[in-house]
DNA sequence: GATGAATGAGGATTCATTCAT
DNA sequence: CATGAATGAATCCTCATTCAT
């Protein structure tokens, strides 16, 4: 009942939720092994070094996001689909709890860094999502207004300790306004 | 010419870059002081640590905000009222040049962290603005509505290596998107 | 033959030879590490942090004279009993070499602040000592009596550099004086 | 009123202060410059150097002590003389206040190092105050008494927080003690 | 799968000290 | 007399990482 989940994920949720807590270079080793109850020793075991972690646990998302991105490049560009992108965008980041939430928006930097090609890894996966939601050639103001409305929705996770409703209302909230933002195609 | 400036003030315009560039964790003492070309040592005698360094570029903002939220608690709630609010911040915003924008965005923990207490410092400034934009009473919402307009004038200064347009261009279209984005008073 | 002793304990013995020598604040880790032939981060792997040094030291040392004072409690309080706390007290402070003698002495300052509770740790210990020689009602003349006999024992350590007779003698006199010292229970 | 003693004595107090409170090496020059209210760089005008300020320290003592050893070796060797320079001795150790006791048992590592040829300076004060009170051909135990009799004295001192009575009933009984150890010339 | 022991590089910070003004 | 500014060396300590077992 105590390792009903492999090691990997242990190490990848508890580093998960201490670098959305401290940020990813306030957090060490030592505290990551420590609240999974483990060695330091042991994650090297099941990691190449710190930054492999991050690594893991982006491309854990990158490969839901370009699901996303596939899957959407193939339908036809209907307010619908604009609806069901935004449904499964914040469904892909609250897969694993608050915590990923604040990761991504915490740590832009380091993720910036462990792709530093504008070509490959999430910048990819970014710009094609953007890419599906307003076309390449938009209006600069259309452009901000795609990133702007992805990003209300990871703000909805920030704005817990912000605003003094329950998180349901504020994602719901979040949504509702990600539309609206949402460049009619 | 090279020491118009006080070191004090040197300093800190240093380490703004610099924490804006690589993060405040990932920025080292000595980093700072061979940026401002000067010793480690030198550092301490003019700020009290690493902290003090960014307690300092904080209450400067902060005391700019402040000015902004007392100047705009006397006005009376007009569209045109909502518009100034908006220019001024992103000016203030934009005061010490692109570095201030990152900053904020991608070291909002450490900022948490300064003010512990909701009551004090940068929170407390941030609550009154929003006060000032939309009543403490709005609907969810029209809560969202305000922290994404303003956010959308930082994002502005991120997206700069995202959109392919020069930074006035990208800041313009921030400002007509934010207008757009707060609630009707 | 080298590495014949535990590392925990070539430290300990190590670090008070240096504390004794040179003191504790003039000692340094690097200096600690240098002696023992390790890196200053394999005494980190080791002990908490310096002063984590000094209370494994101390403690070593409480358990002994607790071990000491437990002992005595349970016996009748004759001329022979005193005779024999003198003679372990002597033992228990010669148990490292001299060098145990010295850093008692002198760092008496750094003792206190390690346990800082009147009620606790070597100053319990040492109250408890005092109120097996000497009644806790007994005159001030006696109580200072009973102090001054232990740091008899302890002084004939330090005066070898003083006085000009062999080690043994030095202790033996000391002995002598300080039975002559404690008051007759 | 505030400047009534000469700077060189307001530092040398608070030093002896300070350095008796956490001892020699945990004292830094900003902490004394602290404490007198004046800049670090203004000790360096009045001192050579930290040592400087012991030296001066130890200087001051030294005189009296040479002073009392002098008058004391032109005294028949009575009774009524060991007493009398006893008494003067605790004067000495008093004239500062507390401090004074407790810099000289808790640094006395320094002092040697301060004067490392055994036959100046201090070494050479204290030798000559041991030889007035027993004959340098005096058995060791003899030999110990003298030093455990002065040491009484100091005790006293520390003892205030260890013994449960007024510091002048503890200083009296020190004496008393002293005489008793003192071997009859 | 995992650990105990160790390391080298680097972190922030403090120190005693100097010197031009 | 005194200071503001600066320095180089040292402090304690933590880090990510390795490796034999």
């Amino acid at each position: 009942m105590t390792d009903v989940l492999p090691m990997r994920e242990r190490i990848l949720h508890a580093a998960l939720e201490l670098f959305a807590a401290h940020g990813y270079e306030a957090t060490s080793m030592r505290q990551i092994a420590a609240q999974v109850g483990i060695t330091k020793a042991a994650l090297y075991y099941h990691f190449d070094g710190k930054t492999d972690i991050v690594r893991a646990m982006l491309l854990d998302t990158e490969e839901q996001v370009a699901g996303l991105v596939e899957w959407a490049q193939q339908q036809p560009r209907t307010p619908a689909l604009r609806r069901e992108v935004l449904r499964r965008w914040s469904d892909i980041m609250q897969l694993r709890g608050l915590a990923a939430f604040r990761f991504v928006v915490a740590n832009r930097q380091l993720i910036d860094e462990l792709s530093p090609d504008r070509h490959t890894g999430m910048h990819r996966c970014l710009a094609d999502l953007y890419a599906v939601l307003a076309p390449a050639d938009a209006s600069v103001e259309d452009q901000l207004r795609t990133r702007l409305a992805l990003m209300s929705i990871n703000m909805a996770g920030l704005a817990g300790t912000d605003i003094d409703a329950p998180e349901s209302d504020i994602l719901a909230a979040a949504r509702t306004l990600a539309l609206d933002l949402l460049p009619e195609g």
